[in-house]
DNA sequence: CACTTTCCCCAAAACGTTTTGGAAAAAAGA
DNA sequence: TCTTTTTTCCAAAACGTTTTGGGGAAAGTG
């Protein structure tokens, strides 16, 4: 049998040891209408168990797949969800992300979808990469992380009702989709036990204002103070920044220790634990045994650090998936008011969590 | 004048606020052929000043975009590129990865194209992540980075003369294009410096055997010993893990100063300098003082601790933009032997880097 | 004036799928 | 046997672009 090699012919000629086949040539094949083929793949049920087999056998045998941009025009979706990143924000320093992201990357490949990624260097370019992503149909919905109190970019896709997840929360009315971390129970769960081993000024180094993270925080830093019957002490209360969690995190530590009555614990997150460490260091105060901590986020430095770093530990690989499964229902038309979760942290209780001295 | 709604009526309704228009649409506006506008746009010399220009404003008036799934598939090109990261090899403790990542995304969308991120929890599924974009047809080049030795993905990729650009080196005698840091002259370079100080024990902490990176690093610290008339003791050589930097560099650096005659100075990946800093310090030896200490990568730790770190700092942004440029050649077709950049890598000389005491 | 060239535009095809709306053949029912 | 239903398949349209291959009118040439 000649096979020929130009057009829709079948061909499999020298040097084409890789080239890929499609539907029309494999339904030649096949001696079948590629309506038929693409129905047999597809299990429709108006083709029968025989041609079926034969169909798919075939396909298998050929490597067949079908082209994806083809079938993104034809049913009219881009089949790909879009992420925009800020490194300015030091996302990365946290493994914390790299697990979400992994999360998200698995859920969106076992749904034959794409993840098409965006790094933005500042608030603007984040918008406007996100714009790109949506105006231009390049994405059937959106992801969104580091979420902020007022953040125009769910204004933007509510009004356009454009499909979307916010890891996180932000403040507006709207009903809207999020898998968000209990922030607010994670910390009071911190600052409870702590307050129950006897410790009376704990501290409160917390995430950059703006951001809604933090708000949950010192929520639940206050509601932990007071099931505890402990005073707010506005003066135990510091704010490091993103764009330079360890500076800012030493200097506020300093800060925290020129107090007439300092505190004998900490919580933060985990990102600003060099700072910390440095200057208890500087203040001849060990942690754990002078200081008490407890960090918000299960990096590694939290478990090769000796003494080791008790943790509130966010299950950021199952947030990313559930994240990616939520916003296929948002996608296909579910009601996003729907989706609003808030997943509970676990506390990891290690060696700097000891009793006042 | 009535607007109809349906089909490829020219249709505003109530609701359609952000209603995108098509091309058809856009020419019937126009009163001219889909042909003529997609020309116009495309600044083809065969369509009149006159006519483009009322083209262009009505494009712009009405936001037209061309809808890329639907080019893509004329152009039988997916405007994509491919890249997969591995965050089990701690890829992501490194802000050079970032930058990398933010120069790559940023010539990416300057060329119209997109990025599409595979996240991978080991080398199988690297792979297999690879396999589903490149025999999807999923994208038309792919970004290869954490090169090792023998890399399974170079000879895949070669075989079916699939573009794609490496950030890294590997052993293959067939042409393939690259980017690399001369991570060879970098640790010469920082070599000589610390024996030009009169060090005369200089320690090599080397990144992970099987990757490529490590093997420039271990030629240019022996370059460096030879050039400054230094002898080569295998005994100052030590490795550690990707998985677990910090851990293990910490036991590598516990081990060198067992040595009868220890080092006064050590080269290394910055990535692994808290567990240096940890060894340091039970060790009673300051760094910079008792020991010299010059990592590779400027990360932020580097410029934050005191003493702070001297560095060997390569311009990842940079890097990151020419491998996409890179790329885009070689998918035009270009030759990919002629693409081999070795990028210089500048040392940044703080306080960690004195004459031995 | 007749002929060629240049300028400007367009109809139709193509990219590779999936969906629509039958239609022929086979099976079942009367 | 004739009609109806079920089963199994397929031709054609559609998705929204870009490219191909002209074609008519205006301008230039002899």
């Amino acid at each position: 049998m000649f096979l020929e090699q130009s057009g829709n012919g079948i061909g499999f000629g020298i040097g084409f040891k890789y080239m890929t086949i499609n539907l029309k040539q494999l339904s030649k094949l096949l001696k079948l209408s590629p309506t038929t083929v693409s129905r047999a793949l597809a299990d429709y049920p108006d083709v029968s168990a025989k041609t079926r087999g034969r169909v798919k056998q075939m396909a298998i045998q050929h490597g067949y797949q079908p082209n994806p941009v083809a079938r993104r025009l034809q049913k009219g979706k881009t089949e790909t969800i879009g992420i925009v990143i800020t490194p300015e924000q030091n996302y990365f320093s946290d493994t914390f992300f790299i697990d979400l992201l992994s999360g998200i990357s698995n859920q969106i490949t076992r749904a034959g979808y794409e993840l098409i990624l965006g790094v933005a260097s500042d608030e603007e370019h984040e918008m406007q990469s996100m714009r790109r992503m949506v105006e231009g149909k390049r994405v059937d919905g959106m992801i969104l992380t580091l979420i902020r109190e007022q953040d125009p970019r769910v204004g933007y896709l509510l009004d356009r009702d454009f499909p979307f997840v916010l890891y996180g929360r932000t403040r507006e009315t709207r009903p809207y989709a999020f898998v968000d971390m209990d922030g607010k129970q994670a910390f009071e769960k911190a600052c409870t036990y702590l307050a129950g081993l006897g410790h009376r000024r704990i501290a409160l180094l917390n995430g950059e204002p703006g951001f809604m993270f933090p708000v949950g925080c010192r929520e639940g830093y206050e509601s932990g103070l007071f099931l505890s019957g402990l005073e707010l002490d506005p003066d135990l209360i510091r704010e490091w920044k993103h764009k330079d969690p360890s500076q800012s995190s030493y200097r506020w530590t300093l800060e925290l220790f020129k107090n007439d009555n300092p505190p004998t614990a900490i919580l933060f997150q985990t990102e600003a634990v060099n700072g910390i460490f440095k200057a208890l260091d500087e203040l001849d105060l060990q942690p754990g045994k002078d200081v008490a901590l407890i960090g918000y986020d299960d990096l590694e430095i939290a478990r090769i650090h000796r003494p080791s770093l008790s943790v509130l530990r966010p299950q950021a690989r199952e947030a990313g998936q559930r994240v990616v499964n939520i916003l296929l229902e948002v996608i296909k038309g579910e009601d996003p008011g729907k989706f609003q979760e808030i997943h509970q942290v676990e506390m990891v209780v290690r060696e700097t969590s000891l009793p006042p001295s």
